[in-house]
RNA sequence: GUGCUUGUAGCUCAAUGGCAGAGCGCCUGACUGUGGAUCAGGAAGUUGCGGGUUCGAGCCCCGUCAGGCACCCCA
């Protein structure tokens, strides 16, 4: 017998989940498409050995297999990496700078958490031939008014740059190479505090007075200006830094520049991040109330198309994790909280009056609503609105012997309780203004 | 992948090793041609699954699957 069950970490979103999880992805896409973004979709399995050597460490928990022709297959990971595969195979037909969308599953091999799937969900964006810091300002951007347009009451995005990562560590001797215990480190400030990364720092070799610089360096705070002065002060001697501090100011000037709310964003030398092809800006979201994780990440990558096209092609994107934005927003109740998809309910009154009802029900659905029709003629009239109250209709509509005697209908507001007899002709006009009227006097 | 923890009705949870229960939900009816309120009935379980100990296991032991937490890492 077949095990009645989903496979480990993935799941299946029955239709509540999925009414949220609809709403923002559409949102996700109106914003990008109002920042002139163009959707892509690439499949979901890729040659294993276009996935291998980008991801450094996380490339164990990549899933493979093979195909019936033996073949080394690959989900993807990400969307990154595929995308960079996509613009190395179509370089030619693609004008650059490319800015592209794109949803879809992803899969890692990990332990699932709350928040972490194997079977996971991301809607990424990506600029994709641009250098200049207002491509990575545009991401920025684009990520604080998505989170905004989805009703985040509070989040803030910590800004970093690989190379004032490298240039903390290498200003307190270390070389690059060695440095992975060091960003792993830094990257736990939030979570054990000065004295943990101290102990985490001292325990990966890194030797005391370095291991203070490095602390001192990980906790400057304040104004983005003011922070970025401090560590270009302390990054003097560090050439690729100073460049990266410059760099942060265009992007920091240009996100001014495009209106983002000061209190959206700020530059936090202690973000890491883990996956190996980031170059230039990085950065995460977050917000207090999900102390579990980001709810998106991203970054400038500049060499990691290199590695499929002649050419290096520099990009900036992001993704924003459906499920983890799903799982914040249904714990933290924001968002709609949609019951269903349908606007009106026609009953039917009996076996005589169901051609009728199927009548009206066409018309309805013809004029553009929700239209829900019942299924059971013999139903009484209660089982009938008791469906259409646990369906989240707006509007119960009863098109009986005396309604069709008098050629109007009964519609029945389910949300104020009222009801009234309108025109049979009149009916689609009359909800819709409804509808409206309800809209603009919530 | 490692450690800890949980798994009982659709859901949230009870039940000293001794007859498997409650609330909510669900179904039927009381109500005029009408939901969400109230009342009266009803259905519902191989206690995740497989083994073991015991006169007797939801409870103890082993295994397994799944969820949660921590590590690891990240969306």
């Amino acid at each position: 017998m077949a095990t009645i069950q989903n496979i480990k970490g993935m799941r299946d979103h029955l239709p509540q989940a999925m009414l949220l999880r609809q709403h923002i992805v559409t949102t996700l896409q109106q914003v990008c498409e109002r920042y002139g973004f163009e959707p892509l979709q690439s499949p979901v399995v890729e040659y294993a050995e276009v996935l291998e050597g980008k991801l450094g460490d996380d490339e164990k928990l990549i899933y493979r297999f093979e195909d019936h022709g033996g073949r080394r297959l690959a989900l993807r990971y990400d969307q990154t990496v595929p995308l960079a595969r996509v613009v190395a195979q179509y370089a030619g037909q693609l004008a650059f700078p490319w800015r592209r969308y794109a949803y879809g599953p992803s899969y890692r091999g990990e332990r699932p958490a709350r928040g972490r799937y194997r079977e996971f969900y991301q809607f990424d964006a990506d600029i994709v031939g641009s250098p200049s810091p207002l491509a990575d300002a545009e991401i920025v951007a684009l990520l604080s008014e998505s989170l905004a347009a989805l009703g985040f009451p509070d989040f803030v995005t910590l800004l970093n740059h690989r190379q004032i990562i490298g240039g903390i560590a290498r200003i307190s001797g270390l070389d690059e190479t060695a440095a992975g215990g060091v960003y792993r480190a830094i990257d736990k400030f939030d979570k054990l505090g000065a004295d943990g990364v101290r102990e985490e720092l001292l325990r990966s070799g890194v030797d005391p007075a370095a291991a203070e610089q490095i602390l001192a360096l990980v906790q400057i705070e304040g104004e983005p200006q003011a922070v970025l002065d401090e560590l270009d002060a302390r990054l003097a001697n560090d050439e690729r830094a100073v460049a990266a501090v410059v760099n942060l100011r265009a992007i920091v000037a240009a996100l001014a520049g495009l209106g983002i709310p000061a209190a959206r964003y700020t530059i936090a030398p202690r973000l890491a991040r883990g996956l190996a092809y980031y170059t230039g800006l990085v950065f995460e979201a977050i917000t207090p109330h999900w102390p579990e994780g980001s709810l998106l990440g991203g970054g400038r990558y500049d060499e990691l198309i290199g590695q499929f096209a002649k050419r290096s092609i520099p990009t900036v994107g992001l993704a924003f994790g459906i499920d983890r934005l799903h799982d914040v927003m249904e714990q933290l109740k924001i968002g709609p909280q949609p019951t269903g998809t349908a606007v009106a309910f026609v009953t039917i009154f009996g076996p005589e009056q169901a051609q009728a009802s199927m009548a009206l029900a066409s018309e309805l659905r013809a004029a553009g609503l929700n239209t829900l029709l019942s299924l059971e003629p013999n139903a009484g009239l209660g089982k009938q609105f008791k469906e259409a109250d646990r369906k989240g209709a707006r509007f119960a509509l009863v098109l009986g012997p005396d309604e069709l005697a008098q050629g109007d209908v009964v519609v029945k507001d389910l949300r104020s309780g009222t009801q009234e007899s309108v025109a049979r002709g009149a009916v689609v006009e009359w909800i819709g203004n409804s509808l409206n009227l309800s809209t603009a006097t919530p």
